[in-house]
DNA sequence: CTTAAAACATGACAATTATCATATAATTTA
DNA sequence: TAAATTATATGATAATTGTCATGTTTTAAG
């Protein structure tokens, strides 16, 4: 397992923030995870021992509703850190992790993150930083929820995930994600994504290999108001 | 004006974690800001010096959304600190902030914040753990907006104002808004807002006396799913 | 390769919610 | 106090979205 001092990783995070020294007292007490694409990383309700910074893959974030349906809240890429709140609160986990690609995880005693985070007040601070920004999305989801169509709200979803994880060399979304997925990003049934995605499709503004999607005319989705 | 020593209100937020040297200076910077019933505390985009410590009062976080409605955010009273996120990004507010009841303001500059941040992790963590708790909070508002109805939304809303806020000597909710904001807090039309209002009282959940509202039977109201 | 299971797709219809119109009550202003 | 403005209320109707049924395609398992 590869030394957090000089991991590239870390740079996309807060971690960044960390001294040599808490990078090597790190180093000796984190753990690999490998999880597999649909493994659950951790439940909703979970108490976290700790924080993962995703090395590779992708996962999503869900709370499950009162009527039973998932709700992504948040997908998580390589980069990021996973479960920073429920340790910072030293409470049990609010969403479940599950992973979308397959994934390398490095787990970080929460122990050690405390400690670093009393300690080194830069640390706390970059922290502190990722979080106002979550916060800030969290409210503008919020207000997309209530205010926009399900059609607004998937064609803002689908050029979200252009923007953030990029195309394959064959143009279509690199996340693949069901349709189920998209309905659970969007907060609608399933069989209305279904359908609004089929009405971008004869629309012209995506096309489908599979499952896969491709934007096919980004301008058209964003002009959807 | 008083000091911050001596003040009961930070008790209520991270402010309690400085230490008597840093709240002797703060007592030295702030400045009080005395707001009315309706006035516009900070506008969205707009850039922030410092934060707000509420000392008397109740306001409103809201977004203006892209067709035009204010989306309600959270309600911020009496002993909470407004404008952190902005503040601990150095970015523009994302939200409005408009009086619901007269106010009392301590303003603290944005320096004077920033340096206690740095300086002090406990205080960092502080604010970090309150931020965390936003997050949740936000997080569940996403599902509650994703996944339920108008209903339900606006019994949860009428539960959690009761639960926060309380009632005056007479039963009513002390917090006054108008069905427009209880529209704005749900994310529906004003219409449906009073429509949903009207049936809650036809059944006996709720009564009137003007506009202010009274919770006749809070676990029918609970029983709303 | 064949079969079973899961995911995708679409129609029909019901339920929810938005919009527009209009009326009344409450509040503010002149 | 009267007039004007704003907030509340409700009906009628349209638009959006959810639910159930059913068929097809894709994927996974044996």
């Amino acid at each position: 397992m590869g030394k957090c001092e000089s991991c590239i990783i870390r740079q996309f995070n807060s971690l960044k923030s960390l001294t040599n020294d808490e990078l090597i007292r790190i180093t000796k007490l984190k753990t690999l995870r490998i999880v597999k694409k649909g493994d659950v990383i951790f439940e909703e309700g979970e108490m976290l021992n700790g924080v993962y910074c995703v090395r590779k893959g992708i996962c999503k974030l869900t709370k499950l509703s009162a009527n039973g349906k998932d709700q992504i809240i948040k997908l998580v890429e390589k980069g990021e850190l996973l479960g920073q709140r429920s340790v910072v609160s030293d409470e049990r986990t609010n969403l479940r992790a599950t992973a979308i690609k397959d994934m390398e995880l490095c787990f970080i005693p929460k122990n050690e993150i405390i400690r670093d985070l009393t300690k080194n007040s830069e640390f706390a601070f970059d922290v502190l930083k990722h979080m106002a920004n979550d916060l800030k999305e969290s409210d503008d989801i919020i207000v997309n929820m209530a205010q926009k169509s399900v059609r607004q709200r998937l064609a803002e979803t689908l050029i979200n995930i252009n923007d953030s994880f990029g195309t394959n060399p064959d143009g279509t979304l690199s996340v693949l994600l069901s349709r189920e997925d998209f309905a659970s990003i969007v907060g609608t049934a399933t069989e209305s994504a279904i359908r609004v995605l089929s009405q971008f499709k004869k629309e012209g503004l995506i096309s489908t290999i599979g499952k896969q999607i491709k934007i096919e005319d980004l301008e058209g989705l964003k002009r959807i108001e």
